[in-house]
DNA sequence: ATAAATAGATTACAATTGTAAGCAACCAAT
DNA sequence: ATTGGTTGCTTACAATTGTAATCTATTTAT
């Protein structure tokens, strides 16, 4: 269950959809909701299924057909990913990160004025 | 110059070690300041040194012996993996980033007064 | 001058990732 | 019963990554 840094790009996107939609998605589902975006021919995201559920990531049931779902939440991979990026990069200090993110033109300003608002709010409610 | 989601996570501890050790480096150095952590043997770090340069995030000088240093800054590089990070993981929302990190056990008590310090110190000097 | 250490370059090989082709079985419409 | 779409499964193949062995030329210490 340590998901993250093993969890390719491609495979990524599949597991998007799976959280995007809730109850467990066939095949055909799953390729339709793919094809908004990405243009992958069946195949691909055949081995993209097989490869997540081999990784023990994406389960699948039968039920007269196969259906999908994730096995990991958005969450619990983002927590990976972000302490990962944090331990990798930012040798840990949380403090570093935000302060790039301040200092580089990664964030718009409403995006900087969002995040005082967020932290003023998270202050009065402790 | 697009760095990040291009750089290995082999290729990324030689790159810190550049990083870190401002004067061009030649391999011996690199590579003694590289066994201090890993272990890896001197042709591995050859196999590093020269991808990352085929990549054009470092570059050889020689001078008697060639001398190693990066050309990307690793401000830079972290902003393109924290870009990276807040684009394809948290939808571009940096709030949703911040707040995850602080929802989840990714901080320390310490780590959220830090910021909660750094937070308020920046807005009285705005 | 001979042996040992160093520097530079080339080659290798398995695992992972991106991207599919192709076959077999089955269900549906003509 | 034949044709065509759907599901499931297997195989493929190039690029990238982790990890190194080996050969050569050169410098250095004895």
């Amino acid at each position: 269950m340590n998901p993250a840094e093993k969890i390719s790009d491609a495979e990524l996107e599949v597991l998007k959809i799976l959280w995007a939609n809730h109850p467990p998605l066939s095949e055909r589902q799953i390729i339709d909701a793919l094809n908004d975006e990405n243009n992958w021919h069946r195949a691909t995201i055949q081995t993209l299924l097989r490869r997540l559920c081999d990784k023990g990531v994406v389960e699948k049931v039968k039920k007269e057909i196969y259906y999908y779902s994730a096995r990991v939440t958005e969450a619990e991979y983002a927590r990976e990913r972000t302490s990962d990026l944090l331990n990798k990069v930012y040798g840990g200090s949380a403090k570093n990160l935000v302060s790039a993110m301040l200092g580089s033109n990664i964030l718009s300003e409403k995006d900087i004025e969002d995040l005082g608002d967020y932290w003023r709010k998270r202050r009065t409610e402790k």
